[in-house]
DNA sequence: TCGAGACTATGCTCTCAAGGCATGGAGCTA
DNA sequence: TAGCTCCATGCCTTGAGAGCATAGTCTCGA
């Protein structure tokens, strides 16, 4: 049974003759009178009646018609689907993103994709291996880490990492803050898994500033309460709360930034698609966030 | 693009290389490497990336998958209907039945069917055209003129035609009429549209009785309303109502009688399945209207 | 760095199924 | 009964699909 078969079935029950059926898929009478009568061996039931000199459909035929019908529709289906892909098109898209990363940004951003979009599948992968994940079924990936080279990408947000101080802070008249300063103060940063941390921590490396005393917190909200109490610098990416006060960062390279880069395969088969996506993903960053984008490298 | 060909991509999708998929199916690796290569060109879409030594689902070959699995699982589903078919199963039934039969009869006796019974189409027919409608779609035909030699038939049911009058009526202690006396009574009778009335007539007929004072009647209720008004004798097939007496109407050849048969086509696949149908729908008859059945000719 | 192993691609050949052509037979109609 | 339409069958050709052998490529471990 294969789907030419199947179609030949359908072009009889439906136009009522052979003859007619063979005009209709463009080959000879025999061929089709044949491939019929193999069907009907094959699958064991009596697909016509030939009482009358021409075919009729049996009661069995009748009820395998519908059935017939839907495989080659489905098989239609299948085949446009394929010419969609062929054309760019995608149905499905999976993000690969870090935990923190996909609820703070990619999470809201799906909420304003529209019914034209891509059904969105979203996979929480290391930081270290979200750029992998493209091997291994995600169609975008987002991370903190600059893309390789060799893969297709869009610096989607620079978003900087900010000292938060009570406004009755000594600090408070000013819009920045050296790291040997901030080193003079408690820190309140978060624990090593977050991005944030990982940039403090290497800033201060590069800067040979010695260690702050330094109070790990397991969540941005926690760190800005405590610094709300007066405890010290909450050093975290995300809006102020508590009326708290921020400054910039300011390490030998400039101020502390972390970094949001999109990527995917260049030879993906909707890379156009996927540009488009990341595009968007980085206007919706820049208006949740106001962050400005370094230009692509 | 072929079921075969179908087949082979999802076992190389799901198996993960070719040779593996080749054993699955037991073909050879090249034939399995050529078709995917061939299926890839028909769809003009990469379903795999080759640039690993082994073959790796693309983006497009796994938006595929699924398209390709579902004409599959279509396919097995129609080669196990036909199966079915082959082993006499129905799924669906299409009955054809005069509609005075269709609502006394056919109607309630599908509402017993269970969910293992076919799911029943039912398409009203002229009484006469019944049995014809075998051969346009109808596995079962009911009718109340016994159906030809060639079909495979069963008797359904012998419904007694009743003539009833009101319980002070000066035939209430008799438990029948014959045809001469009840012409000599205002004869409550159907429109020659329904089949009591033609059996009335035609066992006039036979009798050679005058013609008795008809009043036509649309519906067997009407008729029923006016004989417990004392206008008559109602003659209908069905149950009494207003509490009417009923008497059997004795003709030339014994009481009047409203005979209900089942046929079907000899060659349907399912034939044994009608005839149990029709078993079960003769029982029904017993039980409903306590019809005895006259021997099967 | 080199060889072994696993996997895929390709050239060659063969086979068989599908299709075309010609023709015969059956049923309907005028 | 002739003619028309339709289906079935025999014979032949062609081409797609499958097998075999082999070459190319990648990976991994010694």
């Amino acid at each position: 049974m294969e789907l030419r078969t199947l179609g030949y079935f359908v072009a009889v029950a439906e136009s009522g003759t052979v003859s007619a059926a063979a005009d209709a898929v463009h080959v000879t009478q025999p061929a089709i009178s044949r491939q019929i009568r193999q069907l009907e061996n094959e699958l064991g039931v009596e697909l016509f009646v030939r009482s009358s000199g021409r075919l009729q459909l049996s009661a069995a035929g009748r009820q395998f018609l519908p059935h017939a019908q839907d495989v080659l529709r489905r098989a239609d289906g299948a085949r446009n689907a394929a010419r969609s892909y062929a054309a760019g098109r995608l149905e499905r898209i999976t993000i690969a993103a870090p935990t923190t990363t996909l609820t703070d940004v990619i999470a809201p951003f799906l909420a304003t994709l529209g019914p034209d979009d891509p059904m969105p599948t979203v996979i929480e992968s290391d930081p270290r291996e979200a750029y992998d994940a493209l091997r291994h079924g995600a169609d975008l990936a987002i991370a903190t880490e600059p893309p390789p080279a060799r893969l297709a990408s869009a610096a989607l947000a620079v978003l900087p990492v900010w000292a938060y101080v009570r406004a009755d802070h000594r600090w408070h008249d000013q819009g920045s803050v050296r790291l040997k300063e901030l080193a003079t103060e408690t820190v309140l940063a978060l624990t090593p898994a977050f991005k944030p941390r990982q940039i403090l921590d290497r800033a201060l490396e590069r800067a040979r500033v010695s260690a702050p005393s330094v109070v790990d917190c397991s969540n941005p909200q926690v760190a800005q309460a405590l610094a709300a109490a007066g405890r010290g610098a909450a050093v975290v990416s995300d809006d102020p709360r508590f009326g708290l006060h921020p400054l910039e960062i300011v390490g030998r390279d400039g101020p502390l930034r972390i970094e949001l880069f999109a990527a995917w395969e260049p030879g993906h088969h909707a890379a156009a698609t996927l540009d488009e996506l990341a595009a968007r993903l980085r206007e919706f960053c820049v208006e949740r966030y106001g962050a400005d984008v370094a230009p692509t490298g």
